[in-house]
DNA sequence: TATGAATGAGTCTTCATTCAT
DNA sequence: CATGAATGAAGACTCATTCAT
């Protein structure tokens, strides 16, 4: 303690932390501003979620967030890498082009409803961010990760529709986008259809049923085609 | 600020337009600042749109967007009720509950979709700001109009479903939303959807079509018993 | 970005001007700002000054400042090219090369030190920003103005030394620098030799015949062969 | 950047009470952040440098730079104390005022131009926050060791003037801030005219013959008895 | 001896809004 | 009708400084 002697002493400031302070540190000041940030973009948005709130919710200064990120833009950087980056990988997590497409796709979806309500900044930030046109984090997310991702699964989905694998009136480039509207933007509305009638009563797993009856017979190929199901599938 | 004393003083009626300026005629202010406002909205978001920002695009000063608007909150709610409102009662026009459930959806979701392209701006307001969850305009919407629409589809809808005219899998309370899902989200990402390989060649019609094929034949009732069901995540 | 309010509208806002406003407007609220960042400037430095400083100092708001100058850089700008400027526009006026080189020298110094005292702003800013390594408007007074009229100057005062109108030990380059050094450095610490025995005494006409004798004699050709050199230190 | 935080200078100052003095590596933490304020401040201003900005140089952390400096203001003391002050104790040894005036003064000049070549940061730091007006460094150093030495010669310079050793349009105490002008200056600007026709030839050994031609004939005493007068402002 | 964490007090800038003209 | 002038309130970011370790 080198500063013993004619210490001018302004003020106490004994314990700087707001109420509910971490103590020890477990959740560590640096991961609760993120979350904190995720947080108010996917409810507030970006654009109208200063930094102080961030600050104010994660019971830390606006300084600290300075201290931790830097910049408001690099919080952005933060948030797609720490937070978005690894949900989707989960959501994409053994999805390989050459399964069975169909189940691929239904597999997807439920497992994105599943996600996104275990993890409940995820549809409002995807919906208000990334999919909105000047979206703060769209090209960041597009760029890192998601552009790819879709361009890789393009290429089977468009072979599956041309072999009648999949509804032949499908367009390919559609199918992502549609399977996102059908899973990510109802659940991002879940406050508006809850207060309609019969809506209160829908649970997760019922929305897995509605989505996967919804896919299942509007991506299967037309069963009057002429196309049984399961052809005998050759890879 | 520095007008000295020797001021013209115009006399209280003035002709309005500078030189070289619409006059009063055609276009209207007001209008196009409202146009400006709501195309600004749907950009780049309320919350990230200054008035300043409205008032350039529109031609005018900032202090003009006051004049008419008296403050930023009214001219939220000139857009949802001069733009919003009636879009949405023309998607909505002559839809009624007694009519076949099927055609009706599909034919709801086509005229959705075309409106949505012939009004640019509609997806990406409805998406950020209707649907989002503190979007700026989605109290006004729900409240004024949306809900209630929503509502009176509900009871024909869950009738529907009851009744083994819509596939059985389906959630009532979901159906609308699903709707708008599959259709305002992908108008809303076309950018992003025209960068993947074959998403350059997709237009409107096809966008119809690929919609009214993923409906037909998903809302539809399941030809046959064997309801397809997903397992529900295996976890 | 964040904006709506909430809109308390709390005080009736009805005199705007801080006491002592300009009521008609003689001065003119952009000049007084401009005045009172060059004064402010030139006695605090620029990195010195905040901008609340200057406002202050204009009894205007610091919002007003950028009102009308949109940026504290551009701010700097201004302060070049509406003070500076005309300034040295003013000491050079009537410069030419071909005139007799000491009568110019001695007449541009004496130039110097009378336009200096009567703005005294002068001398202060061009020492701490002009000359100074990293000077805030340093660069901009060299690329606009100051380098062409050295450069200009350059070739005649070479040749006067070279054709031995001017002394022979001068070095063409430095003649410059000296006149400024000569002039403007003992005029920005004008309060330093005040202080001085015999300083309180000395007026602008004692400060140029002080210049003057000094450039007389040291910038006329040597009246005799024998050259004083100094040695090279004796240390 | 506006610095200089209303300096109520509390405190009484003490010696900075390092609790074990540095002297462990040869470098000498103490001694390389003492250097880098000291570059810093003579190319960026004291205003306009950082406590951070001098510790990235030094390669240290800022909190280390207030555990050995205590305070921003202690280490502008410091700067002064163990910078400066030996610096100027340098160019003012062995002058003694009953040496031969003209001898005296063009050696100052000499070894002030020798001096602050050896020095780099010298002319710059003197310039910008000695001589300026409200310099950082200005009331340390006039207060504690240049007045009194400006003071110790005013006395011979003015006893030179009057017994005709000395030039006699010279006014005494205009005669140090003309040797500073004409040494100080020009090499704080070196930058300038480095880039001026013939400037990038110039070296230590020109600069030194130039301000002692200029010296050597411009404080002389007149050879003869016309004196030139420079006329009160030639309109 | 040294530092990472933390913060209060600014600094620059933007914005919605008002008002006299 | 329309606008230039003006401002209070915020917002992002910086900085000197402190302190526990």
């Amino acid at each position: 303690m080198p500063r013993q002697p004619a210490k001018p002493r302004p003020s106490p400031r004994r314990s700087p932390g707001r109420p509910g302070r971490p103590e020890a540190g477990q959740p560590g000041q640096r991961e609760r501003i993120l979350d904190a940030a995720t947080d108010l973009f996917s409810r507030q948005g970006v654009a109208g979620t200063p930094v102080k709130a961030i600050a104010t919710q994660a019971g830390v200064t606006p300084a600290l967030v300075h201290y931790y990120f830097s910049d408001r833009d690099l919080l952005l950087d933060a948030v797609v890498e720490e937070k978005l980056q690894p949900l989707v990988a989960g959501v994409f997590a053994n999805v390989a082009g050459d399964a069975e497409p169909m189940a691929m796709l239904v597999g997807m979806a439920g497992r994105l409803i599943r996600t996104a309500a275990a993890t409940p900044w995820f549809p409002g930030l995807w919906i208000r961010e990334v999919v909105s046109d000047d979206g703060a984090l769209r090209e960041r997310v597009l760029g890192r990760f998601a552009l790819q991702r879709a361009v890789a699964l393009s290429a089977p989905l468009a072979a599956a529709v041309a072999r009648g694998k999949l509804n032949r009136g499908l367009e390919p480039a559609l199918v992502m986008p549609s399977l996102i509207g059908l899973t990510l933007l109802p659940l991002a509305t879940t406050h508006i259809w809850r207060r309609l009638p019969g809506g209160e009563a829908v649970d997760i797993d019922t929305m897995v049923r509605h989505v996967s009856a919804l896919l299942t017979h509007g991506l299967a190929p037309a069963p009057d085609a002429g196309e049984s199901r399961l052809s005998p599938e050759s890879s």
